[in-house]
DNA sequence: GTCTATAGACGGATAGAC
DNA sequence: GTCTATCCGTCTATAGAC
């Protein structure tokens, strides 16, 4: 923690000091962004238990004691990457936004999730062992930020549902299913190709699925543009 | 392995021996059964990397060594789990053939499915655990059994689209998209307990979400009785 | 078939030189 | 900020008495 120096230390005018403290902050970001990235991957394919302190610092080209330099517990990585994952999940969230027209905003957040879990399925799969654990890593995530956005949407679709846009669905229900084959897709991908006698989704199967999905969740909830 | 000696030698005639031989066997019996089912809610909580053989021993009321006795191995032990797991996912499965009419066939495997999640979440999760880190011990389970079916519902939904009673729905897609959601009240419920703001998930509430669900699927696939 | 004790490997975290 | 060496705890699996 010597870093605290700098901050404790009023230096405010010293020429040389502001230039290397920046330099040091660079290095520092770099550093970090590489073993949460690095991290995400071990996480995903062996688990918050079952992946080391070791095999992610190997990946990332480090020695172990780096990576406790940066992260003084493996918890704390952990962390980092669950809150990575949200803010990139928050943002495909975004899309819900852009259109009164319940067949646009669904049909188009279902695209956006489908994407997500094409981009980034590791992250996918990390957030899904979190839960499937019991979520005590995120109960702070789940319930003061994703939460009170699903609830804005609860009420966004029971106004199309009132104004006879989409057939009477249980708001929540009808998110959870959205989630859940979306993910699925992410997260699923090794039964999806054990299934399909395929070692990968093509990029092409992968956007034909989507919208397949796309026409089976619009259908689900009988939308219409007004 | 001293139970070989049984088999290897010839005591067919023995009188004494057939008895002991069938209570030994049941006693092996009940303790791997009471094993496999501890086994699999601390494979559930904890995934099977932060299994130690030493909680699934302890949980079971048995010395460690004694698990070591009956599943040489921690993977012998979860292998058993997976097993016993598809037996089950397999039974509700044939609730898919009972009939002709897509309603009630795919309305009733809906059911069923959403029935496992409600008597079985920790095999669920046992399972979605180890299809999410790459399934590696269920690759056989997978392609020799679990596709087959597969296939063969395929060409069930095939059937009742050309008939017309079916929107033009991807069949496999269609069965992930039940999978998945089925499956999601069972391997996410700490999430779903977190948004509701609820402890656990009702008898009643259960109950109510299976029928939305299964009106969700039904009107995704556009289902009509012949 | 049951149980205590322990071997042997591995993992998280830290000390301290550079 | 980097890295080697290492402490200490935990884990799987087994030896061997009962």
């Amino acid at each position: 923690m010597t870093h605290d120096d700098a901050l404790a230390t009023p230096t405010e005018n010293d020429e040389p000091a502001a230039p290397m403290r920046r330099r040091k902050a660079h290095i520092r970001e770099s550093n970090e962004a590489h073993l949460v990235a690095c991290a995400e991957a071990v996480f995903a394919e062996r688990g918050l238990a079952g992946a080391s302190t070791a095999m992610i610092a190997e990946r990332a080209g480090l020695p172990k004691a780096n990576l406790h330099y940066y992260f003084p517990t493996k918890l704390d990585l952990y962390r980092r990457v669950l809150e990575d994952l949200f803010e990139d999940w928050y943002r495909a969230a975004d899309t819900f936004e852009c259109s009164d027209d319940p067949v646009e905003a669904i049909g188009g957040y279902v695209r956006a999730k489908m994407a997500l879990s094409q981009r980034r399925p590791l992250g996918s799969k990390v957030w899904a062992n979190e839960i499937i654990h019991g979520a005590e890593h995120m109960q702070d995530i789940l319930t003061q930020r994703v939460k009170p956005w699903l609830d804005s949407r609860v009420v966004v679709i029971e106004s199309w549902v009132s104004r006879g846009l989409l057939a009477p669905v249980e708001p929540q229900t009808f998110m959870f299913m959205i989630w859940a084959i979306t993910q699925h897709y992410a997260d699923f991908d090794a039964q999806i190709c054990a299934l399909r006698g395929e070692r990968e989704i093509s990029r092409r199967a992968f956007d034909d699925v989507t919208e397949e999905v796309v026409a089976l969740v619009i259908r689900a909830c009988g939308a219409r543009s007004p």
